[in-house]
RNA sequence: GGGCGAUUAGCUCAGUGGUAGAGCGUCUCGUUUACACCGAGAGGGUCGGAGGUUCGAAUCCUUCAUCGCCCACCA
C-alpha cells in the first residue's frame, strides 16, 4: 500500500544503493546483445569541489541521456572521475595547514607536502561523488578514474614527450601572466579582465640636451617606469617627428633611452607618446623586439621592487627598493610630483587583469615557461567541426569555437606549483634538455648525448591541470594501453557542458583527442560527435550565484527539502537551449508537487485494483476510453523520443507533465470513476489493465527525468519480477496505437464536461447543486455519445439528468456544442440579465473571430498562395464560427422570448 | 573595438512563418472513490519601439532603445 505523499529522502538512499549493490550502471548492462555503444565523459569535477547548482544541471542532462539509451538497449558508459585541480586542490591544503598552525609547505618540502595532499584527497577529497549519487547519477562507478592516477599520469607523460618530439611542446622565455600570490604562471585563460576606475597620469621625460624641453608619456602604471628603456611616438606625428632618434633622460633612474618610432604609438590617445617597458607589459615587449630595446625586469616573483644588485644596477634608487607594486607606485607619483615633471592626472577606466584562483592583479612577467604549439594542433580540430564530423548544439556556439581557434595563440602549460603532473624534462650542468617518460631513459639520452653520465635535475614545474583534462575522453578509457575499453568505447558520443568551457576544455580535448586518436583507416578521430552546451544556472534575479554574493541555492538543500526528482524535473523543464536559467525554489516546489501528484494516481490505481497483466495487449483494448488513453500514451512516449533524440530536453519534461496531470489524472482516472464502480465487469477489467498498463508507460518514459519515483512505483506495481530494475527496461515503442475515433468521442465528451463546468461557475450555481441537462438539435452519433458515458457526464458535470430532447425550456442557460446546443434550466438561479451579457459577449468575440476568418478568405491572394491545407482550415474554422453564431443568436432570442 | 544573446501575462520562462502557451502568483467556488503538495472556473498579453519582406510576422530582414554575456595588448 502506498503511502499518501511520497518520502523522497526515504526512497532515494534506499533505491540508490540497490540499484549500485545491483551493478545496474556497468558498463553495457542490460544493453541488447550486439547493441551499438553509447558513452559519455563526465566532466570531472575538481576533487576538492562540491555540488552546485551547476554541476546538477549537467549531471542530470548526462544522466537522461544515459538512462534514455540504456533503456533503448543501447551498450551505454558513462565513465565518471575527477580532477586533480592543481592550484586549487593545493590551496586548500595550504589553508588547512594555516588554519591548524602546522608547518607550510616551504617548511614540510615537496615530497612531504604531496604525501600530505594525497592524505587529504583520501580522507575528505571526492565529497562530490557521493552528492552524485544523491542526484542519481547513473555512472559506471567502478571504473571512476583520477586525472593523477597512475594510468592517467602515465598518459600524461606519454603525450608530453611525443609532443615535445613533434616540436610541438617547446621552452620559450617571454612575458607570461604572472600570478604574484600564487606565485606561478597562469594561461590567459586564467586571466579575467575587470573594469575598474584608475588614473592616467602624465609624465614629463626631459629631453636630452634641449634644457627645458620635455616629452609627456601618459601611464596607468607609474612604478613600471622604472623600467622604461625608450618611449615611442607614431612616425607620422607632426609634434614629435623632430624628437625620434633623440634620447630622453628617465627620471628616478637618470637612464638615458631613446625615443623611437613605432606605429604603435597612437597620436590619438593619451599625449601620442608611449613609455616603453618590454619586460612588464605585453605590447611594450613587441616594440622593445622590433628596436632590440634591452628588458629590464623591476619586479620580483611577488611584484616588489628588486632589491638586489640588479637594482643597482639599473640605477633604481635604495628608498625604493622592495617595494610592493603599489607602494613603489605612490612613490613615484610624488616624485614626479615633487620635482615638477607631473603634469595631470585624468580619471580613467582601465581593464585589470586578475588571476581567477588568487583574485589579485596579474603581473606580466618576463620567465621561462613551457609551450604548447596551439595554433598547429588546432587546424584539424578546426576543420572536425566545419565539416560536421562534430557538431555543436546549438549551433551558434561553433562561431564562438572556431573564433578561439582561430586566433588561438601558444598554451602556457607550466605551473610553479607543487601539486600536479610534474614535467618530465631533465637539465643537464650546461642546460641542455632532456625530455623522456622516466628519469632512467633521460639518464640513458644524456648518456648518449654527452658520451658519459652527467647528473641531471628535473624541471621542478607541474603542468596546467587543464593538460591532463584534455587527455580524458582517452585516458580514461585506458590509453595508452590498448584496452577493449578504448576500442570500444572511443570516439565517445556526446558531451555536455556549459559554455565557459568550451575554450578550457572542449577546444583542447579536440586538439589532443584528434592528435592522439587515429580510427582504423588511421584517420584522426574526434573525441566526441556531438557537444551539447547547455545553460549556466543563476539565481531567480539573474546574478550569477556566488558565495560572497550570499545567493547561491545548495542543490543538496534542494534534494533534502523536496527530492532529486524534483531538482531533476526543475532543471530539465527549464534546460531550454538558451544562455541561462533562473532558478526559484517555488518552480522546484511545484514539481515536488507533480511527482506527488504522480504517486497518487498511482495509489489511486492500486486503491481500485489495477495491476499489471502480462498478456495485456493495448492495440486490442475495446472500451472508448482505454483505447483513447492507449493513443495519447504512444503519443506522448513518441514526443519524448523525439525530443530527447534532439536534445529538446524541456520538451521532453513538459510532454510527461502534462500527460501525467492534464490527460491521465484529470480525464482518465475520472472517467474510469464509474467504471471501477459499476457493474460491467469486462469494462472493469480492461480498465484496470489498461491504467495498469499506462503506468508502466509513464514510469518509462519519465525515468531518465525522475529516476527514484519511477523506480520506486515500478518496484511496488510488479514491475520487477517482469523485467528486472526499471533501469534496464525497454524504452516504449508503441507507435500506432489508438484510433481517431474514440479521440473524437472522449473529446466530445471532455468538451461537454467543460462547457458546462464553465457555465456552472460563471452563473453562480452552487456546486452542489445537480441540475438537468437538455442537448437540443443532437445528431444520432451525439446522442449516442451522451448515451454511452451519461454516467460519467452526469457526475463529473454535476447533472441530474442529461437527455437528447426538442423541447425548449425558457430561461435556460445554454452553450452551443458542435451542432448541438446545451439547455441547463437552473430556474431561479438565473440572472437572466447576467446570462444575456454572457451570451452576447461570447457572440462578440465569435464575430471578431469571423471578421478576420472572412477577411482572410475574401483575399485572392492568400486563396491563391496559401497552402491548400491552410485554406482548408480557414474554411472549416469559420463554417464553424458560423454555425456557433447562428446557434447563439438563437439563444439570445430564446432568452428575449422568456424575459 | 569585435562578437553573441535577451526583450512574450504581475513574476520566471517556453514557443521561432499559419487560431498567443506553461509554472508560480491573483480572484471566485469547492472535501465529489487518489491527491489541499488537491479539484473546478475566471481574469490577465497591441509578443520592447519603428520600418520592411510575405497571402499571412511573436517568429524572417533593417534600424533604434534597454539589459546582459564573451573575446581583445590600447598607454
Amino acid at each position: 500500500m502506498l503511502d499518501k505523499h511520497y518520502d523522497p529522502a526515504a526512497v532515494e538512499r534506499r533505491i540508490y544503493e540497490a540499484w549500485e549493490q545491483g551493478g545496474a550502471f556497468k558498463a553495457g548492462a542490460g544493453a541488447k546483445p550486439g547493441a551499438d555503444t553509447f558513452c559519455i565523459v563526465i566532466p570531472p569535477p575538481n576533487v576538492t569541489g562540491n555540488l552546485h547548482m551547476g554541476h546538477a544541471l549537467n549531471n542530470t542532462l548526462q544522466d537522461i541521456l544515459i538512462r534514455f539509451k540504456r533503456m533503448q538497449g543501447l551498450d551505454v558508459l558513462w565513465q565518471p572521475g575527477t580532477d586533480h585541480a592543481g592550484i586549487a586542490t593545493q590551496m586548500v591544503v595550504e589553508r588547512q595547514l594555516a588554519e591548524r598552525g602546522e608547518p607550510t609547505r616551504w617548511d614540510m618540502g615537496r615530497d612531504a607536502f604531496i604525501e600530505r595532499i594525497w592524505q587529504w584527497k583520501a580522507q575528505s577529497g571526492g565529497a562530490i561523488i557521493n552528492q552524485l549519487k544523491r542526484l542519481g547519477a547513473s555512472c559506471d562507478w567502478s571504473r571512476e578514474r583520477f586525472t593523477m592516477d597512475e594510468g592517467l599520469s602515465a598518459a600524461v607523460l606519454k603525450v608530453f614527450v611525443q609532443l615535445y618530439k613533434e616540436g610541438l611542446i617547446y621552452k620559450d622565455k617571454r612575458l607570461v601572466n604572472w600570478d604574484p600570490k600564487l606565485l606561478t604562471a597562469i594561461s590567459d585563460l586564467e586571466v579575467q579582465q575587470v573594469e575598474t576606475k584608475g588614473h592616467l597620469w602624465h609624465f614629463r621625460y626631459p629631453v636630452e640636451g634641449q634644457e627645458g624641453r620635455y616629452l609627456t608619456v601618459a601611464t596607468t602604471r607609474p612604478e613600471t617606469m622604472l623600467g622604461d628603456t625608450a618611449v615611442a611616438v607614431h612616425p607620422e606625428d607632426e609634434r614629435y617627428k623632430d624628437l625620434i632618434g633623440k634620447h630622453l633622460l628617465l627620471p628616478i633612474v637618470n637612464r638615458r633611452i631613446p625615443v623611437v618610432a613605432d606605429e604603435h604609438a597612437d597620436p590619438e590617445t593619451g599625449s601620442g607618446a608611449v613609455k616603453i617597458t618590454p619586460a612588464h607589459d605585453f605590447n611594450d615587449f613587441e616594440v622593445g623586439k622590433r628596436h632590440g630595446l634591452p628588458q629590464i625586469n623591476v619586479f620580483d616573483q611577488y611584484a616588489r621592487i628588486i632589491s638586489d644588485a640588479r637594482a643597482g644596477d639599473f640605477g633604481i634608487p635604495v628608498e625604493f627598493q622592495g617595494l610592493d607594486r603599489f607602494e613603489a607606485r605612490k612613490k613615484v607619483v610624488a616624485w614626479f610630483e615633487e620635482a615638477g615633471l607631473l603634469e595631470k592626472v585624468d580619471d580613467h577606466t582601465l581593464m585589470l587583469p586578475y588571476g581567477d584562483r588568487s583574485n589579485v592583479v596579474i603581473e606580466p612577467w618576463l620567465t621561462d615557461q613551457w609551450y604548447v604549439d596551439a595554433a598547429t594542433l588546432a587546424k584539424p580540430a578546426i576543420a572536425a567541426v566545419e565539416t560536421g564530423e562534430t557538431a555543436f548544439v546549438p549551433k551558434a556556439w561553433e562561431k564562438t569555437y572556431f573564433e578561439w581557434m582561430r586566433n588561438i595563440q601558444p598554451w602556457c602549460i607550466s605551473r610553479q606549483l607543487w601539486w600536479g603532473h610534474q614535467i618530465p624534462a631533465w637539465y643537464a650542468p650546461d642546460g641542455h634538455i632532456f625530455v623522456e617518460e622516466t628519469e632512467a631513459e633521460a639518464r640513458a639520452a644524456a648518456e648518449v648525448h654527452f658520451g658519459k653520465p652527467v647528473e641531471l635535475k628535473r624541471d621542478p614545474d607541474v603542468l596546467d591541470t587543464w593538460f591532463s583534462s584534455a587527455l580524458w575522453p582517452f585516458s580514461t578509457l585506458g590509453w595508452p594501453e590498448e584496452t577493449p575499453e578504448l576500442a570500444r568505447y572511443y570516439k565517445t558520443d556526446v558531451l555536455i557542458t556549459g559554455f565557459d568551457i568550451i575554450f578550457f576544455w572542449v577546444a583542447r580535448m579536440m586538439m589532443f583527442g584528434m592528435h592522439f586518436m587515429k580510427d582504423e583507416k588511421n584517420i584522426p578521430e574526434v573525441p566526441f560527435h556531438t557537444v551539447y552546451i547547455h545553460a549556466l544556472v543563476r539565481d531567480e534575479k539573474g546574478q550569477k550565484m556566488s558565495k560572497s554574493k550570499g545567493n547561491v541555492i545548495d542543490p543538496l538543500t534542494l534534494i533534502d527539502q523536496y527530492g532529486a526528482d524534483a531538482l531533476r524535473f526543475t532543471l530539465t523543464a527549464m534546460a531550454a537551449q538558451g544562455r541561462d536559467i533562473k532558478l526559484s525554489t517555488g518552480r522546484v516546489e511545484g514539481y515536488r508537487n507533480f511527482t506527488t501528484k504522480l504517486w497518487n494516481a498511482v495509489r489511486f490505481a492500486e486503491m481500485n485494483g489495477c495491476a499489471r497483466d502480462a498478456s495485456f495487449d493495448p492495440a486490442k483494448v475495446e472500451g472508448t476510453l482505454n483505447r483513447w488513453i492507449v493513443g495519447e500514451t504512444a503519443r506522448t512516449a513518441d514526443a519524448v523520443t523525439q525530443a530527447l533524440d534532439a536534445y529538446r530536453f524541456n520538451e521532453a519534461a513538459g510532454a510527461i507533465y502534462r500527460f501525467v496531470w492534464n490527460v491521465f489524472c484529470d480525464w482518465f482516472l475520472e472517467f474510469a470513476k464509474p467504471v471501477f464502480s459499476g457493474a460491467d465487469e469486462a469494462a472493469q477489467a480492461e480498465t484496470r489493465a489498461t491504467a495498469a498498463w499506462v503506468i508502466d508507460r509513464i514510469c518509462r518514459m519519465a525515468h531518465p527525468i525522475m529516476p527514484f519515483v519511477t523506480e520506486e512505483i515500478w518496484g511496488l506495481t510488479g514491475g520487477t519480477q517482469a523485467e528486472g530494475w526499471l533501469v534496464h527496461a525497454a524504452w516504449p515503442e508503441d507507435k500506432g496505437l489508438g484510433d481517431k475515433d474514440a479521440d473524437a468521442e472522449i473529446g466530445w465528451v471532455i468538451r461537454l464536461i467543460e462547457g458546462v463546468r464553465s457555465v456552472r461557475a460563471e452563473m453562480n450555481v452552487p456546486a452542489g447543486a445537480k441540475i438537468p441537462l437538455t442537448l437540443k438539435g443532437a445528431g444520432a452519433e451525439a446522442a449516442a455519445r451522451l448515451d454511452r458515458h451519461r454516467d460519467l457526464i452526469l457526475r463529473l458535470a454535476r447533472l441530474e439528468s442529461a437527455d437528447v430532447s426538442e423541447d425548449d425550456t425558457a430561461g435556460a442557460v445554454r452553450f452551443v456544442h458542435d451542432e448541438a446546443t446545451v439547455l441547463l434550466p437552473i430556474g431561479d438561479v438565473v440572472d437572466l440579465k447576467a446570462e444575456r451579457a454572457r451570451l452576447e459577449k461570447d457572440l462578440k468575440k465569435l464575430e471578431g473571430e469571423i471578421r478576420g476568418l472572412d477577411a482572410k478568405l475574401s483575399n485572392e491572394k492568400f486563396l491563391a498562395k496559401a497552402p491548400e491545407e491552410v485554406v482548408e482550415e480557414n474554411r472549416e474554422r469559420k463554417a464553424e464560427a458560423e454555425a456557433r453564431k447562428a446557434k447563439l443568436a438563437d439563444a439570445i432570442a430564446q432568452l428575449a422570448a422568456a424575459g
